[in-house]
DNA sequence: AGCGATCTTGCAATCGTTTACATCAGTCGG
DNA sequence: CCGACTGATGTAAACGATTGCAAGATCGCT
C-alpha cells in the first residue's frame, strides 16, 4: 500500500474519467450523469480520497477560512462567542483561525497580512479597539468588504456589526432598581474608551433623565469590566461620605468583584446595597448572593456575526454598509437586588 | 495601481533576479551575497510582497497550521489553555485552527479528515474522550505522530501529553483538609469515564490511606466537574443520615455549584462543612466564601503542549513515544476551609 | 434524415511557490 | 596556469486541484 494520499488522478483512472469529471463530481454533482457520478463516487470510496486543500485554495485563489479576533481567549465572555461563530462555520465546511489581540506581533498590518498571504476570506472580530491604523491596512488589502464585527463594534466606520441591545440592557437594570425603590444608584462602568462602556452608560442616563433620577458624577465609577476592578470599586464605594443605595456594574465580573469587596469591608448585598451585573455569565446564578444582571445571548451573537460573514463572502455584497444587527437582551432578577429599605 | 496582489515574479522582475532567488531571501537569507539579499529586500518593500500561503503550502505539502481540538469552548478552563497555545504558536508563523469535539460532524474520522486533506500538520487536543475508531482513522491517515495531549489524556495510547500532576494536587486537597482536623470527607468526582476523574480520586485515595482515613463509598458522589453538578451534590449531601465535615470537590465549578446548593439549604461553607475545589479559576478567589482550591497552570499547559508539537513537526520523532510532561500544581488555601469543630 | 439546441465530458492552461539540478564565476593549492 | 572545489544564482519541473473552451453525444422537431 502507497504511503501518498490519493491524488484527484487516481481517482479518475479508477473511474475511467477525467480529473474535470471528478472535480466537478466534488463541486456541482448534478451536473453529471448518474451513471458517471455513481462511479466517481464509487472511486473516491474506494481510494479515500479527499481533495487537497492547498490545491483548491491556490486554484480558487480563496482560503476557505476565516479570521476571529479575541481580545483576550481566557475570558469566557469571548470564548463563548466564538463557540457560537465555530457552530456556524464548522458546518459550512470554512475553517476557523484565532488570533488574539494581544499576542498578534507588533509590525503594522500585521493583521491585514491574514489576507494578503490568502490565509483569510474574512474576519470576525470580537475587538473594537482596532486602530485606525489596522483599519486602514485592512482595506488597503481590500479587505474592508470582508470585516465583521461581533459583540464590540468601532465607532465611525461602515464596518457591519452584531451587537447585544446595550442601552436596553442598561435601561431595563435602572428601571429594575427604580421598581425596587432605589434612587441613587452609582455605576461601575467599563474601560474608558470602550463601546460597550459607552452604550451602557448612555443607556442608564437616559433610563435615568426618564426616571427623574439624578445622575452624580463622583457616582459614576472608573472600571474595566474585571473583577479587580469591581474589588477596587468597592473601595471607593465605602470611602464615599454618602453612599448609593445600589450600583449599576457594566459586567457581572465587576458585579462579583464588588460584591466581594463589599463583603471583605462588612457591607452586604443586598441587604445593604443593591448590586446588578452585565452578561448573565454562567455563575451569575450559581453567586451568593445570586446576580441579578442583564443576559445577553453570546452564543447567538456568534451565530449571527457568521451568518453575516459567510452572506458577505457568498459574494453579493452586505445589503447595507454598515448594516448593524442587534440581539435582544433579558433582566434576570435574582437575589443580589431587592427592596429599598425606606 | 493595480488591483491584484504582487507576486513573487514580480519581485525578482525588480530586484534583476529569478524567482527562486527571491524564495530562497525568504527561506534561507544567509545563503545569499549581501548585496543581492539587499535588492530582494529593497524590491519586497515596493511592491509590498507576502508569499502567498497556499501556494507555499501546497508545494512543500504542508499546511504550517496546527488544529486545537476543544471539547467546550464554553468553558473557560479549556479557553485559557487555548490561550498558552496560540500564544507560543503564533509566534512561530504556524497558524491555530479550533475545532469543537461537540460540532464535529458525525461521519467517521472527520477528525482525519483534517490531516489527510492538508489543512493541519499536526493536532493538540485538549479531550480526552477520543474514542478508539478516532484513533484508528488517525494513525491510519499517518497522523498518529503528530498527536499531543493538554490536560486531558487517552489511557493507553502512546500519544505525548502535557498534564497536571492531577494526584498530586487531590493529595494536597485532602491533606489540607486533614491538616485542619478533618477526618469525614467526602468527594464529589467528575464524569466516570473521564481521565481526570479517576487520577483526582486515585490521589485522594492514596492520601486517605497514608493517613489512615476511610473512604466511604456512599461519599463518592458522582458529578461532571459543572456548576450543576455540584448543586446536585449538594442535595445528595443533605440527604444522608451522617455527613461529611469536608468535600474535596473535582473542580472548582463543582465546588462552587456545591456551596451554592449548600447554602440553600441552610447549610453554611465553611462554618457547617469545608469545601475545597481544583482549577483555581480567577473567580475562585472573589467567590464568597473565598474557595480553597488547588491550582492548575493552564497557560503552562498550553504552551508546553504547544512547545511539544512544534517539536515533533521539526522531524524528529519525540524523544519517547509515550511522553508525558507533568506540570506542577499548587495548593491555595482560602475561606471555604476551615478548622473543624471539634 | 437533417439541423440546431442542449447536455455531458475531456483537454490543457493556470494558480504562485519551492527546490533539485545545472551553470557560472571565483579561489586556491600545486 | 590548470583542475578541483566552493558558493551564488538561474532554469524549469513539480505540487494537486479547478475551469474556460471545445468537442462529442443525445434529443427534439420538422
Amino acid at each position: 500500500m502507497s504511503r501518498k494520499t490519493a491524488r484527484i488522478q487516481d481517482v479518475a483512472r479508477i473511474a475511467r474519467v477525467s480529473t474535470a469529471t471528478v472535480s466537478r463530481a466534488l463541486s456541482h454533482p448534478d451536473k453529471l450523469t448518474d451513471s458517471t457520478r455513481k462511479a466517481v463516487f464509487e472511486a473516491i470510496e474506494t481510494t479515500g480520497y479527499r481533495v487537497n486543500r492547498a490545491a483548491r485554495n491556490l486554484r480558487q485563489m480563496r482560503a476557505n477560512a476565516v479570521l476571529v479576533l479575541v481580545p483576550n481567549l481566557g475570558n469566557p465572555f469571548f470564548s463563548q462567542i466564538l463557540a457560537g461563530i465555530s457552530d456556524r462555520l464548522s458546518h459550512e465546511d470554512v475553517s476557523v483561525l484565532i488570533a488574539e489581540s494581544t499576542h498578534l506581533p507588533e509590525r503594522d498590518g500585521a493583521l491585514a497580512d491574514y489576507f494578503r498571504d490568502g490565509r483569510v476570506d474574512g474576519m470576525i472580530s470580537l475587538d473594537g479597539a482596532l486602530i485606525d491604523k489596522d483599519i486602514a491596512a485592512l482595506s488597503k488589502a481590500g479587505a474592508a468588504e470582508r470585516i465583521v464585527f461581533a459583540c464590540e463594534w468601532v465607532q465611525g466606520g461602515d464596518i457591519p456589526s452584531v451587537r447585544s441591545d446595550n442601552r436596553r440592557g442598561a435601561e431595563l437594570a435602572i428601571r429594575h432598581l427604580h421598581d425596587l425603590g432605589h434612587r441613587r444608584i452609582a455605576h461601575v462602568a467599563g474601560p474608558e474608551n470602550n463601546v460597550l462602556s459607552h452604550a451602557r452608560r448612555q443607556g442608564m442616563m437616559t433610563a435615568c433623565r426618564d426616571l427623574g433620577l439624578a445622575v452624580r458624577p463622583d457616582w459614576m465609577i472608573h472600571g474595566d469590566f474585571s473583577l479587580a476592578s469591581g474589588r477596587q470599586a468597592a473601595a471607593s464605594i465605602c470611602a464615599m461620605a454618602e453612599r448609593p443605595s445600589a450600583v449599576f456594574c457594566a459586567s457581572d465580573e465587576a458585579a462579583i468583584g464588588l460584591i466581594a469587596g463589599l463583603y471583605a469591608k462588612g457591607i452586604q448585598v443586598p441587604r445593604d446595597i443593591s448590586v446588578i451585573g452585565f452578561d448573565d455569565i454562567d455563575l451569575a446564578s450559581y453567586y451568593i448572593p445570586a446576580l441579578s444582571t442583564v443576559r445577553q445571548d453570546r452564543l447567538q451573537l456568534g451565530r449571527r456575526a457568521a451568518d453575516m460573514m459567510l452572506a458577505a463572502l457568498a459574494g453579493q455584497a452586505l445589503s447595507q454598509p454598515g448594516q448593524v444587527e442587534t440581539v435582544d437582551v433579558a433582566l434576570v432578577p435574582r437575589a443580589s437586588t431587592a427592596l429599598h429599605r425606606t
